[in-house]
DNA sequence: GCGACAG
DNA sequence: ATCTTGTCGC
């Protein structure tokens, strides 16, 4: 038996009308202070009896990427991953566990799209608008769109969605498949891009997200050994 | 009608 | 995302 039953059509359709209610509310210029730079990521764990959890890790940086705080929250599974809909559920614990920074993020990194999405309106602009932060989305697939492949490292070529340039795809590191970078709230496109590539350091992600899956699956493997019990 | 489809 | 060891390449 599934984790989280499927949303039934009625639940969709009302799940829907709530992005597009988020997306009404998204500022896509560029209103952002770098003063505390952090990212949240999700992993995930699936228990033999059936039940599945979502633990968020994030991470917060100051601007010239010195820790300044982390912070981590699991809740249960209540929804499975439905392509447009993965905010429903990875949204609950990111929140939980950026609202326990201690420090709150004036600039935030989230793992999955923001704008480039059907409804513009994927987890990273979800939890933008939700939480009144400006947000980025990065991502290591399309979920819509199209591009030309950047060809070097360094480059971006523009993602283009119904007409429109919704995010980056950027070419950040050699032999990795290049990521996408998009607007999740209060940042613009080329302000996106901007930053992707201001806070890339040594990996394929930038440092807030790569740090921030380190997180996560650090208190995944503490919770599995039982070191961390919640 | 048939694929594609963030994590 | 997760299931999983070694292995090829830089």
């Amino acid at each position: 038996m599934p984790p989280s039953p499927a949303p039934s059509l009625e639940e969709r359709k009302r799940l829907i009308s709530l992005q597009e209610k988020i997306a009404s509310e998204i500022v896509f210029e560029d209103r952002f202070s770098e003063g505390v730079v952090a990212g949240v990521d999700q992993a995930f764990i699936s228990r033999k009896d059936g039940r599945e959890m979502v633990i968020s890790g994030a991470v917060a940086f100051d601007s010239t990427l010195r820790p300044l705080s982390k912070s981590w929250a699991i809740l249960d599974t209540t929804f499975p991953y439905v392509p447009g809909l993965l905010s429903f559920r990875e949204g609950p614990t990111a929140l939980e566990a950026v609202k326990r920074l201690e420090t709150r993020p004036t600039i935030l990194f989230v793992d999955g799209c923001g704008i480039n999405h059907p409804r513009r309106a994927g987890l990273a602009s979800h939890i933008g608008v939700t939480l009144n932060v400006p947000t980025i989305g990065v991502s290591k697939n399309v979920l819509c769109g199209t591009f030309d492949p950047p060809g070097r490292v360094g480059d971006a070529s523009p993602l283009v969605y119904v007409g429109e340039r919704v995010g980056y795809v950027l070419f950040s590191k050699k032999r990795c498949r290049p990521i996408v970078v998009a607007p999740g709230h209060k940042v613009s496109v080329d302000g996106a891009l901007d930053l992707a590539r201001r806070y890339l350091r040594d990996n394929k992600l930038p440092e807030p997200c790569f740090a921030a899956h380190q997180q996560a699956n650090l208190v995944k493997r503490q919770i599995l050994s039982g070191e961390v019990s919640f």
